[in-house]
DNA sequence: ACTCGCCTGTCG
DNA sequence: CGACAGGCGAGT
């Protein structure tokens, strides 16, 4: 569920509720999720630590404490909260981290496609899903790789933007809106595509995530995203193909598009995105 | 380069 | 009941 847009806003959220902050205790069950949770190694490796920075690399949050270090996916439903007890545990909380200042971070995800995965600082950087992962979307570097793997590559655009290999924080909803920005069609090989075009859909790209991120990220109507602080992000209102199968494009008037791709919906207008 | 599986929840 | 969901990776 959550993008580049989503990720940010809960970092945004937790950085100053929780920097600064020592751990007091844990709770929570071990679980099968992406990777598997084991609340006995946080009990071991993270109390008594106290977190220096929230980063974040595309999706993935990294949580760095003294000693230890933490990476953390959202997968398609998970949630991190900050709450002041007393506070009723909602269903599918795998993880709890009690802080000495009185807070406590929980971590919620009821699919389990996500994880929490503790780690010594410095295998942060060799951690695979992290290794294998091209610059943030918001990098500098992030438009010159996608121009770069573009050129050679025969694979459908749509499909380049969704590669985290390629660039990391774009997912279904923001490689929609790129595209129909950049009045590019989700299905034109990559390689087909001009150096001016690609460079256009670089610079849309970044621009759309900056925009989601100032609106405070994507709440579809399920509201299914929240930040840390529970609030809700309104970029929603501003998506101009995602989620609206047959209604009118604003720029063109032609009915929005949806096609399964690779099991993916694909949102576009055949009006003007070509 | 695609399909499927991983899970639970919601909507039509 | 089936279809579908902001992700990802193991399989062909």
């Amino acid at each position: 569920m959550p993008e580049l847009p989503e990720v940010e806003t809960v970092r945004r959220t937790l950085d100053p509720a929780l920097v600064g902050c020592r751990v007091a205790g844990v709770s929570g069950r071990p679980v099968k999720m992406r990777l598997p949770l084991d609340p006995a190694l946080w009990e071991s490796q993270a109390v008594g630590a106290r977190l220096l920075s929230v980063g974040r690399h595309g999706k993935y949050l990294i949580c760095r404490f003294d000693r230890v270090a933490a990476v953390l996916h959202l997968g398609m439903s998970g949630q991190i909260k900050i709450h002041t007890p007393p506070t009723a545990t909602a269903p599918h909380t795998h993880l709890v981290l009690r802080f000495e200042e009185g807070r406590e971070l929980h971590f919620v995800d009821p699919r389990r496609f996500g994880f929490a995965a503790l780690m010594a600082p410095e295998q942060v950087a060799s951690f695979e899903p992290l290794a294998r992962l091209g610059p943030d979307a918001l990098e500098p570097e992030a438009a010159e790789a996608l121009l770069r793997t573009a050129r050679r590559s025969k694979v459908p655009i749509h499909a380049l933007l969704l590669d985290q290999g390629v660039l990391a924080g774009i997912g279904n909803i923001y490689a929609a809106e790129a595209l129909h920005r950049s009045g590019i069609h989700p299905g034109r090989r990559a390689s087909s595509l001009s150096h001016g075009r690609l460079a256009r859909l670089g610079e849309t790209a970044r621009e759309v995530l900056l925009e989601a991120i100032a609106a405070g990220g994507t709440t579809l109507s399920d509201g299914g995203f929240v930040a840390a602080d529970g609030r809700q992000g309104y970029f929603a209102v501003r998506l101009a193909v995602y989620d609206r199968e047959g209604e009118a494009c604003q720029r063109c008037g032609e009915r929005v598009r949806r096609r399964v791709l690779r099991g993916r919906s694909v949102y576009f207008c055949s009006g003007c995105q070509h």
